[in-house]
RNA sequence: GGCGGUGUAGCUCAGUUGGUUAGAGCAUGCGGCUCAUAUCCGCAGUGUCCGGAGUUCGAAUCUCUGCACCGCCA
């Protein structure tokens, strides 16, 4: 085992045929604020996102637009890279599905896999919906119709290559009993077990009806599966086969694929059985999320409810929804997301709670000291209660974040900020002020509650990355040089430090 | 239909291996402070722990059963 601090994790890549929304946008938060956390913590950080372009449905949509494929491909990806730069995603490579350096792993591994002799050419048969040009499974059907369009269907057969994928279903079970962790939350652990034990059937790999893919090697009739094609990207992108710059050697495995839960199964079992195929070692854990209700309701276009996270960000701030978004919602369960929730948590969390925080803390300081921090002299009782209380919860917010658990580390961070609410309460530091024999116990108190908001800005850094900066900026340290692995014990500030006097880090919403 | 899960305060949920008056946050009511973005701190509640039966000295927790809701079944 490495003893290396690597850590590689990954969103879906996004398919074109759809803009972004808030789904995508939670992911790639939640990623982001995992990267950012390791980072922080001291790690090498690999964070792929990217787009998956090619199937028949981009195909089609592009002819209908009169425009070539990629041509579609090139105009969605750069909405969803303006979003990543605009929600702060701080994503170490973006990988298209288009690329060669990604065409070229897809053939590679299809070959090795092919070479054991786990891929053979065989015959697809399924409902066919001609006007569609889309296959569906018996059950998908709609009285016997296709479900997309309620058109009768046919019964329909291709050329397929397939992947032996029932071999491998003995080995996955073992896999998944021996590692509990591997797929998260537990729930879905359970149905995919389930599924497995049901039995796994080989899985078609090839295409034959649209051109818009990778071609299969050696046999350019067959475009290869999107999925087959998709999956592989979390390779590509290292550099897989080549490597040519240790990339896949000092990533490979993954520490976590965070995915919808709708997408689970390609995840824990197609991909893992390529791998296996391929002789490649699997992922260490695939995190599958919830998905976000509206107001109560369902997303969908016919709703009109879809959230367009660039007008939330445009009207809330990006730190705000990032806050939202991950401390609403334990992560792997469903959530709604409404604008009163929204506006709540600003007002209650972001505002009152911190914000103000900030804004009375360096208020006093400036009023009291001109701004300038004195060195802690003898420590009382409530002193000590709140140092042990950060010096504990330090510790309980890195086991949340390991787990995955934002909202609990979120939630931890605030017993930090209600401490140092309730320090200032204790301390009475305007008491203290109207009496010159006190100077030096108004001053110890003043270092501790910025002590405190130093460690609060630093653990919130990862969730809110600009508010984190800010807050260092006004306690006259640098932002760029606090990483949790060397800042996070108590007593680093430096006496003499000049700290200026915040105004509102967010300003309430009046509603 | 099969498998899995959920049902606890007005709302969102915690409740470890069954053990004294069932908890947190938000919302509500009352009190306190004045440094602060009228913000903060403290106090107070209220619960047939979905229904029923059983095991036990003792069940929110274990067993059975009924009801309701949710997820998965290429």
């Amino acid at each position: 085992m490495s003893v290396d601090k690597r850590f590689y994790l990954t969103t879906p890549i996004y398919y074109v045929n759809d803009v972004p929304h808030i789904g995508h946008a939670y992911t790639t938060l939640a990623c982001d604020v995992m990267a950012r956390y390791k980072r922080a913590r001291g790690y090498e950080v690999s964070f792929l996102t990217g787009t998956d372009e090619h199937g028949q449905k981009v195909e089609k949509a592009a002819h209908a637009k009169g425009e070539t494929p990629l041509e579609l491909a090139d105009r969605v990806v750069k909405r969803f890279q303006s979003l990543w730069e605009k929600l702060n995603i701080s994503n170490t490579d973006f990988i298209r599905t288009s690329q060669e350096r990604h065409k070229l792993a897809v053939q590679e591994i299809f070959r090795t896999i092919e070479a054991k002799g786990d891929i053979y050419l065989g015959e697809y048969e399924d409902w066919y919906c001609t006007p569609c040009e889309t296959f569906w499974t018996e059950t998908n059907l709609l009285d016997g119709n296709c479900p997309d369009c309620g058109r009768p269907t046919d019964k329909l057969k291709e050329e397929s290559y397939f992947f032996r994928m029932s071999k491998y279903q003995d080995q996955m079970l073992e896999h998944i009993e021996a590692n509990p962790d591997f797929i998260q939350p537990k729930t879905r652990r359970n149905e995919i077990l389930s599924f497995l034990r049901e039995g796994l059937r080989d899985l078609s790999i090839s295409r034959t009806t649209f051109s818009w893919g990778i071609p299969v090697p050696g046999n350019d009739k067959h475009v290869i599966y999107v999925w087959f094609d998709a999956l592989t990207n979390y390779i590509s992108a290292l550099g897989y086969p080549n490597d040519s710059n240790d990339d896949f050697n000092k990533f490979w495995p993954c520490d976590a694929h965070v995915i919808g839960k709708d997408i689970l199964r390609f995840h824990t079992i197609y991909w893992p059985t390529f791998l296996l195929a391929a002789g490649l070692p699997l992922p260490k854990k695939i995190f599958a999320h919830g998905w976000w209700t509206v107001e109560g309701q369902k997303m969908s276009k016919s709703l009109a409810n879809v959230v367009e996270p660039n007008m939330l960000i445009d009207k809330y701030g990006v730190d705000a929804i990032r806050y939202f978004l991950l401390r609403e919602v334990p992560f792997g369960l469903d959530g709604d997301f409404s604008h009163s929730a929204l506006v709540h948590r600003i007002n209650s969390d972001l505002a009152n709670d911190l914000g103000n925080l900030v804004s009375r803390s360096t208020a006093m300081l400036s009023k009291y000291f001109k701004g300038e921090l004195t060195t802690p002299c003898k420590e009382t009782d409530i002193d000590k209660v709140l140092r042990d209380k950060f010096i504990q919860i330090v510790a309980v917010v890195y086991k949340h974040m390991e787990a995955f658990a934002f909202n609990k580390a979120l939630q931890s961070i605030w017993e930090l900020v209600s401490a140092a609410n309730k320090y200032i309460d204790d301390s009475a530091p305007w008491t203290l002020a109207k009496d010159d024999d006190q100077r030096e116990r108004l001053g110890t108190v003043m270092y501790n509650l910025l002590e405190a908001v130093r460690l609060i800005s630093l653990l919130v850094t990862p969730f809110m990355p600009d508010t984190g900066a800010r807050i260092c900026t006004i306690l006259g340290i640098d932002p760029e040089d606090q990483q949790l692995d060397k800042h996070d014990s108590w007593g680093l500030l430096k006496p003499g430090t000049m700290v200026e006097k915040a105004t509102p880090l967010f300003p309430r919403i009046e509603t």
